[in-house]
DNA sequence: CATGAATGAGGATTCATTCAT
DNA sequence: TATGAATGAATCCTCATTCAT
């Protein structure tokens, strides 16, 4: 209860406002000065907890991308089928997009853009390999087509983010009907087509 | 052959110029300093053909987006099946995409960002409407599936921005197979699945 | 008289003002943005002409430095004798000390502090040749004493430093009779002791 | 014996920590926070031992300068002769300035640079007493040149500091030999000469 | 006495834009 | 038309200093 350590809540904070304004205005456009506003701290208290802008935003990348495969594999496991076990990853995936929208929109700007350094990155992609490992298990019991996980995520888990995006833009809504209708466009780009 | 005023020539360097440093360095981290040198021009010049930076992307946005679409339906006509007609549009877009490395990639970037204005982006969009217009012939006619166009979009178009992304950065190289492969994937999660 | 360049005038006024402040703040409190306004131009002016606070001030030692050099050795000849060569230069030097003494006292500092690069202490130490070349015909003829240049530096030349910034510092002041008994005792501290 | 309420040892290493970091930075680029890293305290307690900045120099200033005047003249007794005295004198200065080079390069700097208030460089001055004592006595014997204490400080015992400066920056090297050659030359600057 | 956290004020530097030529 | 020089307004970041514990 006591403020002895450099509190988590500021951190937390911070990440929240870059979060906001990134997606809001744009990295260029969000100046350190407005982060420290929004997080109610002084500019100076940032480098307290970030060695700079980038690292900041470095970070706020990990964490969020973190924050989204820990999502994405909670109620996954491999024990079930493959399909029922994308069905299972690509709904949490699609919740996740949907109830943390603003996470979700950071996220598409991120990987669109060359905001983030490269190993921060590698950084972020790690913790998909649950999905990884399905998709492997899926080529191998020939329910899912033999194809390069790069077109595989293209077509199965990415176009969400077009959509979060589109509906952030007021272009579209997402509701149930639409979640339902991608998930079978999901499934059906990527798996075997039975004869 | 008569000499305009002002030199296209320079015009479409500067256009040229901005897409290169923007893809490789980000909105942020492109001084209009450095689109003028790039350009082989001075900073100043760059305000004889845009009003100002902002409306510098904005009308190389405009300008690459048209060149997309233009690709895209070259060859296209409206007298053809659906199928045929998504299939000879799909393979003008990856070959655009692919050819036109840089021009797509920076559409990936603008179109995930807040970097372009809104009504630019809407200009933008327009010139897709044969592609929505055979969307709605198809679906008219049972083919495609009764979706909204944006999760047509989505799942049809939508990710090959992902996959170029992914090639420029070196994790993956699209090759002819992987096209063929993303065609049927694009055409699986929007076409009606026959039984 | 066109204003078609960088103006030499602007260059100089910075360097002046660059002297200026750092003999009377130090080179800590003595911020670009004061040196700016001395000068009459913009904060961002300055980075037209120098690369960064560090090379403004490199680049003006450096200036200083030759300044002092060439006026030493002005109206030094090598064909006169050790002992009137050592004069001419002496006096030339202490003159310059003299007339030139924010000159004067900005070297002092640079030179008893490590706020130069070794690099531009190295260019500023260069032009002082022709008084080594004199001492090494003066240690050759027997006049001058076979110590370090290093040595009879400290002795010969290095006290006037000392003498201008006690002036400064208005606790002292310099006339005709000082510098005459100022000379002898340079003279007198490197010569070979007749017997 | 008793444990004083603020401990000598951390203010000896607050003082030290000074002249380290002074020396090899300069004091421009000597933050306190550094200070304070290297003296192993946090940067709040040196405000327990020193009211700011300026006060932890002017006494870092004050406590050197005392400590070499102590050296100094620790081992002379004014009952001797002006020349032994000199002699004594200017050798414990010499052996102060090898031994105790940070402290004699920090003065150096102090020396000839705004960073001291005009109020302790005077206090640092008043112990230099016997020396001036001895030099009236000489000049009165006739054995010491009719000068300003200024120049005789100047070309006795300030070449010294240009010495181990250059010691210092590995531009030469003091030897016992050199400080014998330094040493003649001093006396022979400020010695009347006998015919 | 001691401290880590916090910060306001300020410093170096950059940049979109303008101006004189 | 074209430009290099110039700049005011930011921007990132640092630092001396204070405060709550």
């Amino acid at each position: 209860m006591a403020k002895l350590q450099k509190s988590i809540d500021k951190r937390n904070a911070l990440v929240k406002a870059t979060i906001e304004l990134v997606n809001n205005n744009g990295f260029h456009a969000t100046p350190m000065s407005k982060i420290a506003k929004m997080a109610n701290v002084s500019p100076a208290t940032i480098y307290l907890y970030f060695e700079n802008k980038q690292d900041l935003v470095n970070q706020t990348y990990i964490e969020v991308k973190s924050k989204y495969t820990d999502y994405a594999f909670a109620t996954y496991n491999d024990k079930v089928s493959v399909e029922i076990g994308f069905e299972v990853i690509w709904k949490r995936i699609a919740d996740f997009k949907l109830k943390e929208c603003e996470n979700a929109m950071f996220l598409a700007q991120c990987d669109n853009t060359p905001i983030i350094d490269e190993l921060s990155r590698q950084e972020g992609t790690k913790h998909l390999q649950p999905l990884l490992d399905l998709w492997r298990r899926g080529k191998k019991e020939g329910i899912i087509k033999p194809m390069s996980d790069y077109i595989l995520y293209a077509y199965a888990i990415n176009p969400l983010s077009f959509l979060i995006i589109s509906q952030k833009r007021g272009e579209f809504t997402l509701d149930k009907t639409h979640i339902e209708e991608a998930y079978q466009s999901a499934w059906n780009s990527i798996k075997v087509c039975s004869r």
